[in-house]
DNA sequence: CTGAAAGCGCTAACAG
DNA sequence: CTGTTAGCGCTTTCAG
């Protein structure tokens, strides 16, 4: 049943050394020859084997990913890119799901040596994994990572330029009263943020008028904004730490009769595919997906082929980008709305 | 630098077949002697070679998964609970992106036999895809696919039926002016869950109210809706062929002064993350993304371990689940919500 | 319970 | 331009 290449060989008259040369599309083959060994292989249906093919070459041409969920925008676009990068390359993606709980060691993609690299997408724990591959010695990069260990190979989101940027508007806007709605604490992300609404703030002589804090969800920006309704006590902006928090905000301030952007201004941050069609158009703080996912890809595969490991200083970081759609628009606003994308 | 089997085997003073036995957990190894092994693999930092693995074994533990698209919770649910059925069982899941354009020849998962058998999720041009794997000879499973090819092995979901519960949801709060807004024709989830709306009003003796086209987006719901409010021609309830749809229809409504569920009444279907989560809570038609994973992989492994390709028929199909929340209620009701999950 | 030897399928020198 | 000959690292008979 299995065909393999000595199949091949006799099928065509030709020996085995060929036939591999014309799997790897060697320039030394006569071209009467490379058609004999092409048909045999259509003719016997012939696959070749990738572990043999690994074992002879000591690399397996794929390149590992891993991520803790899928439902995302961000993340669907940073693996995109990476996709499209590692085909461009001759690299494969293999994708692994795992959830932060999950020892490192578990993951069967750290477990014996079947990727040439490792792309860590959003890692959570990523202490734990450095010191797995680097035992193992295995190229990797962090991507959108939450530690800031220099020493790492990682590419990064100036979050808090993300953060100042988004009050910035806010205030640009002439909003004074500015609520901020952080992520959780774990994160450096979040905290990267909320320094930067802050340092904003700062600037201008202003105070925080509230810092509270979410959970990247819907409904943790719903229930904070209800608490506000119930209070009577309202910022005129919010900068929420991501944007599912900030449609949470809107669609409870919806509810509670106050509309947006007109009585108040709402901001997000990662500009959700679904954020930018639903009304008010978010406005968001952008992060740069492809970009990440580029760079990732040429420093891993830069590693692997010149075994050099990466530069780690200065630091890859990437600025966000201010998206400004219909949710924010000038303090006590006649409805202006700012210009939409 | 690299440590293979044969510098255990000698750190340990025993042969490469005791450290193999103690790789692969064979109870026929003395105790002392397989700490002896796990010391000197330890000491060396060993990491088993998985292609020279593969290659011995012919088998490669990997099940490989094709998606279209992340960004979308029915996947991210049917991903999970394939992951950890796999890992269960020993099994490695490598996820494969590819754009439906892409030839079926070019994904790297199909060109070698990289996998022991694949997962198609959600597969569009499905007759190629088909086509090539059975050329090459590889066990496979699709998932929620499109086509109706009796034998073809897939897992697939009952959209009729959706399409008939959310419609008869509605039909049984007394609404009888009813439109579908449905997804690409393309699909045939779409033509089926229009089929089964069209079957509950014939049942009842009433005609569509009308019948719009979308394309799964936000967007596409939206324009629909603010369509009918221009026209000032309204239904009194929607039923939506996915969430997004439906969100984008029910802000639409909103943006109109129209309130939902209050005067119209709106349902979804696939039960996305985001729509449990803003309010009005959409009601739904939930797609079982568990129990399609579950049994995809219990159906491929099957496959693959007892090389007997699954029964056809009677065809694997689910049940999609009709999840009342709050974007639905009674015609003319007195704000008279259904009761919420 | 342990080990020597023969592959698994392919590629990389090195000759011809 | 083509073929012979060794491995790549691991598992699996089959003896001991």
């Amino acid at each position: 049943m299995k065909v393999n290449i000595f199949d091949v060989a006799k099928k065509s008259g030709l020996s085995v050394v060929t036939v591999s040369r014309v799997l790897n599309q060697s320039t030394t083959v006569r071209a009467k020859n490379r058609d004999k060994v092409l048909q045999a292989m259509k003719d016997l249906n012939y696959q070749p084997n990738a572990a043999a093919r690994s074992l002879a070459l000591g690399r397996t041409g794929i390149i590992g990913l891993t991520v803790t969920t899928l439902d995302d925008t961000f993340l669907d676009l940073v693996v995109k890119e990476i996709n499209d990068r590692l085909t461009e390359q001759g690299y494969f993606l293999a994708i692994s799901v795992y959830s932060p709980e999950e020892e490192a060691t578990h993951n069967p993609l750290f477990q014996e040596d079947r990727v040439d690299g490792l792309l860590l997408l959003s890692p959570i724990h990523e202490e734990v994994y450095v010191r797995e591959l680097e035992l193992k010695n295995i190229p990797y990069i962090m991507l959108d990572n939450q530690l800031v260990n220099p020493s790492v190979p990682s590419v990064t989101v100036n979050n808090r330029k993300g953060g100042y940027d988004a009050t910035r508007h806010l205030i640009d806007l002439g909003h004074r009263q500015i609520a901020h709605i952080s992520g959780p604490d774990l994160f450096l992300s979040s905290r990267e943020r909320e320094l930067g609404y802050r340092m904003a703030l700062e600037e201008f002589g202003l105070e925080p008028f509230c810092v509270e804090q979410g959970d990247f969800t819907v409904a943790s920006g719903y229930a904070i904004a209800s608490e506000w309704l119930r209070s009577g006590h309202l910022p005129t902006a919010v900068f929420a730490a991501d944007d599912h928090i900030a449609l949470g905000v809107i669609n409870a301030l919806h509810y509670g009769g106050v509309r947006v952007p007109q009585d108040i201004s709402v901001i997000g941050f990662d500009d959700q595919l679904i954020a930018s069609q639903l009304h008010p158009r978010l406005t968001t703080i952008r992060q740069p997906a492809e970009k990440i996912g580029r760079l990732g890809v040429e420093l891993l595969l830069n590693w692997i082929l010149e075994s050099t490991r990466p530069e780690t200083a200065p630091p890859h970081q990437f600025d966000p980008e201010l998206i400004i759609r219909e949710s924010t628009a000038r303090l006590n606003g006649q409805d202006q709305l700012l210009g939409a994308e």
